[in-house]
DNA sequence: GATAGTAATGAGAATCTTGTTCATCGAGCG
DNA sequence: CGCTCGATGAACAAGATTCTCATTACTATC
């Protein structure tokens, strides 16, 4: 496995760690709640506790693996930092995310603080709407 | 006070629901959190529980009388509905909020949203920063 | 390869925010 | 003025996340 990664972070390379790595490397979904590695860490048959999940996660938050979104609110998400900053398109029906960049916006929002004698560290841009995915509106959100 | 904001949300005028809308006309930060709210009317002597503040926010935020917002995730932060749209600027440092509006931004919103095959009904944009107000870093995050 | 030191983990309790239940109360209508 | 039904209060409940603390397991060292 990719264990360097964490050792850049000055982690140390527990069997946690690089399962919930993993499982955030595999997904397709590109973007899980701490319940559900958790589950994934329980359907793979790893003893580790759901506090140990958070941990982690929070670690990797500070190493700058991961990001932590809250795209609706009562739940974070967590989403593997590969490269580029983007923001996310959520759909209100099935809970799919897309992810998007645009120049224009991120222009904009640096050009918005300076008027207000701010100095940006970071932003959250989260659209809600509904998609056209045919199989959307009946599908429950994950 | 006024009522016929109440009664034009179809709301039945009570005592805690005037209180309530009251804090909220009259605070300078304009953004308080559900705790704030019911610490303020016990202050002033009312007898009004804590659910009674966190029902009568979210049936106002229904009524379309405020909005909530999710500034920094743990707790959520209720302003009243004044009319425009806007999006925020936080202070990382002392907690003060900015409203802003930018046209272009939400031009390409839509825009991004219709690239991406969705029909967009809300968002949240919140820009995170420092402040460069002189009393800022010294003061604890309200 | 064995060992010590220290950080990481697991299990459950704790906390924080928000929502629900249910008996009581009060606003609004006749 | 009394009735009816929605609103309230108090306590409890739920969901997400964090904390505690005893135990375990990396990592560096020998």
């Amino acid at each position: 496995m990719e264990t360097s990664n964490l050792k850049k972070a000055g982690l140390k390379v527990t069997l946690p760690r690089m399962k919930i790595l993993e499982i955030l490397e595999q997904s397709e979904t590109r973007h899980l709640t701490a319940e559900a590695i958790y589950r994934e860490l329980l359907d793979s048959g790893e003893e580790i506790g759901l506090a140990t999940v958070y941990r982690v996660l929070t670690q990797f938050e500070a190493a700058g693996l991961v990001c932590r979104l809250h795209l609706e609110g009562n739940q974070a998400v967590f989403e593997l930092e590969r490269g580029g900053h983007h923001d996310h398109i959520v759909c209100n029906q099935c809970g799919r995310v897309e992810e998007f960049y645009d120049e224009t916006i991120e222009q904009r929002q640096q050009r918005i603080a300076a008027d207000h004698g701010f100095s940006i560290r970071d932003h959250a841009l989260v659209l809600y709407g509904d998609c056209s995915d045919e199989s959307c509106p009946r599908r429950p959100a994950s």
